[in-house]
DNA sequence: CATCGAACCAACC
DNA sequence: GGTTGGTTCGATG
């Protein structure tokens, strides 16, 4: 089944990208500096592929207030941001992030934001 | 360890 | 209808 939403009056209908663009801002408010998560982390949770997510997250990148740039790859490559990926390095760098050879350490990811750490 | 290919899904053409 | 991403996972060398 798709991801679906429940409008006032009573319609459903299909979520879309500013539906994930919300909720996504939500999660990833919840990513504590110097911690990382996945996109299929985030994916698993709204129940959609990851590389929604990440069209999602480069959507709206509202960098100062929702901090898309602790979103990484399953294998701690960076992937992608908006604002240039070297700037995403040095951000997860300020906030203590290890990095070893252009991938931060699997330690600093979080694979359930939800759930204590 | 590196690369390959299929599956992912809303949006855009 | 086909392509495209801030990806992933299992299979293969």
């Amino acid at each position: 089944v798709p991801l679906l939403v429940l409008e006032e009056g009573g319609v459903l209908r299909r979520a879309n990208m500013r539906d994930y663009v919300e909720a996504l801002r939500i999660l990833v408010s919840l990513i504590p500096p110097g911690r990382t998560t996945t996109y299929g982390a985030l994916a698993g949770l709204l129940g959609v592929s990851p590389r929604l997510v990440g069209r999602a997250l480069a959507l709206n990148p509202d960098p100062i207030i929702y901090p898309c740039h602790r979103v990484v790859r399953s294998d701690g490559g960076l992937g992608g941001y908006s604002l240039g990926a070297a700037f995403k390095r040095r951000l997860l760098e300020v906030e203590g992030v290890r990095l070893e050879g252009g991938r931060v350490s699997l330690e600093s990811i979080l694979d359930d934001i939800l759930g204590d750490p």
